[in-house]
RNA sequence: GCGAGAGUGGCGGAAUGGCAGACGCGCUAGACUUAGGAUCUAGUGGGCAACCGUAGGGGUUCAAGUCCCCUCUCUCGCACCA
């Protein structure tokens, strides 16, 4: 390449990703002698397309992989694709194309896409989690759940979209009207028998975030999705039975004045009297086509009906009539409560509507409450009243002393109950890894033997949704033979929910494709596990981040990893909108395609951008003229470092300092806003750097200042600009690769101000300015202060109460 | 309703309790140009000024965008969970 010419991002980028690749440079394998990075990003779906948001996500985690390379540390950047789901069906559908076909195809485009990027990626560690070579480890790992008992099948209500055809997970049904996550149809109730992981088993654990470095909205999202609440399970008499019943306010117990019953509640049948069945029947009928009807109803007025039958109080042996309502649902607890209308917000709408008695057994300290217009809920400064044992009992207290009673009593015992609900796995899909699982009617669930691993997917199968799993209607698939009599059997025809794929894919770029005895390669696993720092969107805080925790920890019980979280440090990034500030979509024409934008300014300044525009983990709307700025600031740093300088030049060794000084102190911020995420402040800090230099240039070119600043500034560059920054540093005689080149190293006495500007304050307000070495005596600044004729002028001649003087920074005269 | 987060120029955004608005976009003027939506230079929170300005109101402090209390607005998550 000739000595100068303009900044050409398409001569150049091209050229050196070809080099890299050629040269392996990016080829990450184990070394003992380094310190190891495993930095991972969420792998994108292969939808086809790679979006704005993809390069928003991997751009900026890769520019901070490669700070950490430049470090000194061995990194592990990896990329890959999450290649089952439904998708690809529908588009198989539509378009009369295979899944596979569709999703293979997919996958090469959008990984020239990524290749534009030029990301660090190690691509022979790609991994494709709908490949044989994968998704065998996916049902291996269902079948290592299945022995411990982490997976299991049961017939049971579940949520199922109609329009996909398929049961969901409950973290996959979304809002008020609980429609699917995917498709936003509301979704349906049925009775089936579907596979679970059993997730509750780790509730608890899931909770603590002690262990790991996650940003406080995902911790906050997960436990309130886990919803671990404490209280007791109180047993209630009704009809010769026992009901237990869970609360969290046991404080209340004497203020119950009447039960109900979840309309599903298996008791319901047994207890309802004659005169009361007709209408308890029909109400059942009622609600359990409303949640096949769709659930539009906003605010929902609460509905019930009674049984005829009563319970007893344990604790003061009431008799109180027991309802049926569909506020009190089967899934959670006991399915069962009992209602304390004045001290709750539902069982005091429910006693109103209904006229049930409110009896009052809390009241604030000191005061009485006899009519009530609305539930008194306050438990910290509540005194229990009417409760035979603990009048005068704070109810806070009241809580655990009453628990503590109960068991002596042999009335109930402490509980803790979560909202989090077993994971439902099985979907009734084509395209996913099948459920290594065989029915024989003599043996009954038989799991597949490991070494008849993977079980294929027939790629001939009609995949046409039904409602019922494609794999059913392929016969050479359904019928088999069982492992363990040899009999006839047939084959588990469900599929996994993708999820599974994506909650153990970060073990696989350990040895894509193994073929050992185990999930992946110990000898990887033990140096690069586990992952350091994983980017991408909060939207999965409560579906794939808490699948993969619970995976880890599951795996670690089964002696598969050794520790117990997957992900030690986790960031997210905000979201690009579209220029008109709304979400981007075909439909509102707002779509940023990242192609046209490496198209037309080159893939540098698309990273430059979206690292500078916002700040990352806030995102926000995307603005075409920002990123002409970006597109300019290369131009600019092209010209500044490459073109020479014509005419007289006047060096000066103090402009030399000046020099090195702000390059120093640019090293430091550039550091440290690298490591913090501050992408935008790292950059800006470059472009300060940049102006410096600019304005230095004509006297500085060609001097030892100039040529170490500029091969400085372009080491800086690099994890933001790769490909320009090889292209400078090669310019500027650097030996192949800048990538492989030391972070720079910043002199703290470099950094150092020897004179600043501080600021003369009278009682807190600005008056004037004054030079001053760094390490000046507090004396001696309070007497220049003191002498400037414009602070003499406004003391006149009044002795100041006080002076405070902060170093290096300000002086402030109280007067 | 519950939980979390956020309110700073026309815009994106900077600011260990210590000079509010770094850096950039946009805008204004000028230079160079046949031309400029290229490039370069200068300016750019408001006000003629003293001064006033970080959603609003209190407070702590010599000093508050930053800490504390109250109010408002917005975003996100959960939502009859007993």
């Amino acid at each position: 390449m000739t000595k100068y010419d303009r900044y050409q991002p398409h001569k150049i980028e091209p050229y050196w990703r070809k080099k890299w690749e050629d040269t392996k440079i990016y080829r990450s394998v184990v070394d003992q002698t380094k310190p190891k990075h495993y930095a991972l990003t969420m792998l994108p779906y292969p939808s086809g397309d790679l979006h704005i948001g993809h390069w928003y996500a991997i751009a900026p985690s890769d520019a901070r992989a490669r700070y950490m390379r430049m470090k000194g540390y061995n990194v592990l950047f990896p990329m890959g694709f999450d290649a089952f789901g439904l998708p690809a069906e529908n588009a198989a559908i539509k378009r009369k194309v295979h899944p596979q076909t569709w999703t293979l195809n997919n996958i090469k485009r959008m990984r020239e896409q990524l290749k534009s990027m030029g990301a660090m990626f190690d691509w022979e560690r790609e991994i494709i989690s709908c490949s044989p070579g994968y998704y065998k480890w996916t049902q291996w790992v269902f079948l290592k759940f299945y022995e411990k008992g982490l997976a299991y099948k049961k017939l049971s209500p579940v949520d199922y979209c109609p329009q996909c055809n398929t049961t969901l997970a409950r973290e996959q049904v979304w809002g008020e009207d609980r429609h699917c996550e995917r498709c936003q149809t509301p979704v349906v109730k049925k009775e089936l028998n579907q596979w679970f992981f059993k997730i509750t088993d780790y509730a608890e654990e899931l909770l603590d975030f002690s262990k790991i470095d996650w940003p406080e909205k995902v911790a906050s999202m997960q436990k309130n999705w886990i919803g671990k609440s404490e209280g007791a399970e109180v047993n209630f008499k009704l009809a010769n039975k026992e009901v237990k019943v869970f609360t969290t306010r046991p404080d209340t117990l004497w203020g119950v004045t009447f039960m109900v019953l979840a309309p599903e509640h298996p008791l319901v049948d047994l207890i309802t009297t004659d005169d009361y069945r007709e209408q308890v029947e029909e109400y059942k009928f009622q609600t359990t086509r409303q949640s096949e009807i769709e659930r539009l109803a906003v605010d929902k007025e609460k509905t019930g009906v009674f049984t005829g039958s009563y319970a007893i109080n344990p604790v003061n042996g009431e008799k109180i009539p027991v309802w049926i309502a569909d506020y009190v649902m089967m899934g959670y607890g006991t399915g069962a409560i009992m209602a304390v209308p004045a001290h709750d917000e539902r069982d005091f709408a429910f006693a109103k509507k209904y006229n049930l008695p409110i009896k009052v057994v809390i009241t604030p300290e000191g005061s009485e409450l006899d009519e009530l217009s609305q539930p008194y809920t306050e438990v910290d400064e509540g005194v229990m009243v009417n409760s035979a044992p603990f009048n005068g009992t704070p109810a806070r207290e009241g809580k655990e002393k009453v628990i503590t009673w109960l068991k002596e009593q042999g009335l109930g015992e402490k509980a803790v109950n979560y909202r989090l609900r077993d994971w439902l796995i099985s979907r009734q899909r084509y395209w996913g890894a099948p459920i290594p699982i065989i029915y024989c009617e003599k043996c009954g669930n038989v799991p597949v033997p490991y070494q008849d691993l993977p079980v294929l997917l027939p790629e001939d199968a009609e995949f046409l949704p039904t409602g019922e799993s494609p794999l059913k209607h392929h016969k050479a698939f359904l019928h088999t033979t069982c492992p363990q009599c040899g009999g006839p059997a047939e084959r588990e025809t469900d599929t996994m929910d993708t999820f599974i794929c994506s909650s153990w894919y970060q073990y696989a770029y350990l040895s894509p494709n193994f073929e050992g005895e185990t999930l992946f390669d110990p000898k990887e696993g033990e140096y690069w596990l586990p992952v350091d720092l994983y980017t991408g969107g909060v939207e999965h805080a409560c579906m794939h981040l808490i699948y993969t925790r619970f995976f880890t920890k599951a795996l670690r019980d089964l002696g598969i990893v050794d520790f117990d979280e997957p992900m030690l440090e986790l960031r997210n990034q905000g979201i690009i909108l579209g220029e008109d500030s709304e979400k981007m979509s075909k439909s509102r024409g707002n779509v940023i395609s990242p192609d046209d934008l490496v198209e037309a300014y080159g893939s540098d300044t698309v990273r430059t951008y979206l690292m500078f525009g916002w700040r990352w983990d806030l995102g926000g709307p995307w603005n075409s003229r920002g990123i002409e700025g970006s597109y300019r600031f290369l131009n600019r740093v092209w010209e500044l470092l490459l073109s020479p300088v014509e005419g007289d030049q006047n060096p000066s060794e103090d402009k030399c300092q000046t020099l090195l000084k702000k390059a120093h102190q640019t090293i430091k911020k550039a550091s440290t806003d690298l490591e913090d995420f501050s992408f935008n402040t790292y950059l800006a800090s470059l472009m300060e750097l940049s102006n410096l230099l600019s304005k230095l240039k004509q006297d500085l070119w060609g001097t030892k200042a100039w040529s170490e600043t500029s091969k400085n500034f372009t080491l800086l560059l690099a994890p933001a600009c790769p490909h320009l920054a090889e292209e400078l540093w090669s310019r500027l005689g650097g030996d192949y690769s800048v990538h492989n080149q030391p972070w720079p190293q910043w002199d703290e006495a470099l950094v150092v101000e020897e004179t600043v500007e501080i600021v003369v304050q009278i009682n807190g307000r600005i008056k004037e300015r004054l030079v001053i070495p760094i390490d000046a005596e507090e004396e001696q600044v309070r007497e220049k202060a003191l002498a400037l004729e414009p602070i003499k002028e406004l003391l006149k001649g009044k002795k100041p109460r006080k002076i405070i003087y902060v170093q290096g920074r300000l002086i402030n005269i109280v007067i």
